[in-house]
DNA sequence: TTCTAATGATGTTTTTATAAGACAAAAGGC
DNA sequence: GCCTTTTGTCTTATAAAAACATCATTAGAA
C-alpha cells in the first residue's frame, strides 16, 4: 500500500505537454480521423493513443512527435526544410563550444 | 538472434527530436552545467540524459520536456503565461467540435 | 605535461510502458 | 428513439525503459 513515487514533473512541463496533447486531439477530430485509423497508421495501440490525448508525460517522446507529424503538426513552428536548417545551424554553433563543462564555478544562483 | 523489431520514425520527427536534444546540450555546455549536476536536479540517470542529449526516441516526453525546461529553453515558443493562454483557447476550440468522429467517409487521399 | 573530473560505454537488475483483448458507456447518424 | 461504432477503461502479459554500478577514455584546467 505505500505509495508509489512518481516522478515530478514542473507546471510549464505539465502545461507544454497539455498543449501538445489538446494540439493533437484538436487536429485529429477536425480532420475527422478515428483513434483507431490514427493509431493503425501510427503502428501504436489505442490505448497508447488515449493516453497520449491526455497528456500523459509517460509516453515516449518518438512516439507522440510521429502522431503529431502524421496529423500534421508542425513541431517548432518548423516545416520539415526548416528543421534541416536549423540543425545545421545548431550543430556549427556546437562545434564551437567545449566538449565539457568544467565544475570549477559554484552554481550561479540565477534561473538555474 | 532474430532482429529486434524496431519502431519506425519519419523523417520529420527524427530531425525534430534531433534539434530539440541539440537545443538541450547545445544550452547545457553554454550554462556551464555538467550532466551530473543537470541529471541530479532533473531526477534522472546520468545514462538517460546521455539519451536524451542523443535524440533518443524512446526517452519519456515528460522526462525531455522536463530537461529542457530546467534549462529555461522555451517549447513551442512560450513562456509559461503563453503556454496558460494558449491551452485555455485550444479547450475553448475543443468543446465547440464534435466528441467523436463517424468514419463515414472514404479516406481523403490528401496528407492524411 | 600531469591530474582530475566529465563523459562514454557496457552489463545487470528493476521498474514501467506498451500491446492485446474484452467490456461498458455513450455520442452521433439515421 | 434506435443502432452502430467510437471511445474510455481495465486486466494480463510481454517488451522495453530506466536505474545502477562499473570501467575506460579523454578533455580541460593548472
Amino acid at each position: 500500500m505505500t505509495k508509489k513515487e512518481k516522478r515530478a514533473y514542473s507546471r510549464y512541463t505539465v502545461e507544454a505537454l497539455q498543449l501538445l496533447s489538446s494540439l493533437i486531439k484538436t487536429t485529429r477530430v477536425e480532420k475527422k480521423i478515428t483513434m483507431q485509423d490514427l493509431c493503425e497508421r501510427a503502428g501504436i495501440s489505442r490505448d497508447l493513443l488515449s493516453r497520449i490525448e491526455k497528456a500523459d508525460p509517460a509516453c515516449s517522446i518518438g512516439v507522440v512527435f510521429e502522431v503529431a507529424a502524421l496529423l500534421g503538426i508542425d513541431l517548432f513552428q518548423s516545416d520539415y526544410s526548416d528543421l534541416l536548417i536549423k540543425n545545421k545551424l545548431i550543430k556549427e554553433k556546437l562545434t564551437l563550444l567545449p566538449q565539457r563543462v568544467k565544475n570549477t564555478v559554484i552554481e550561479v544562483g540565477d534561473n538555474f
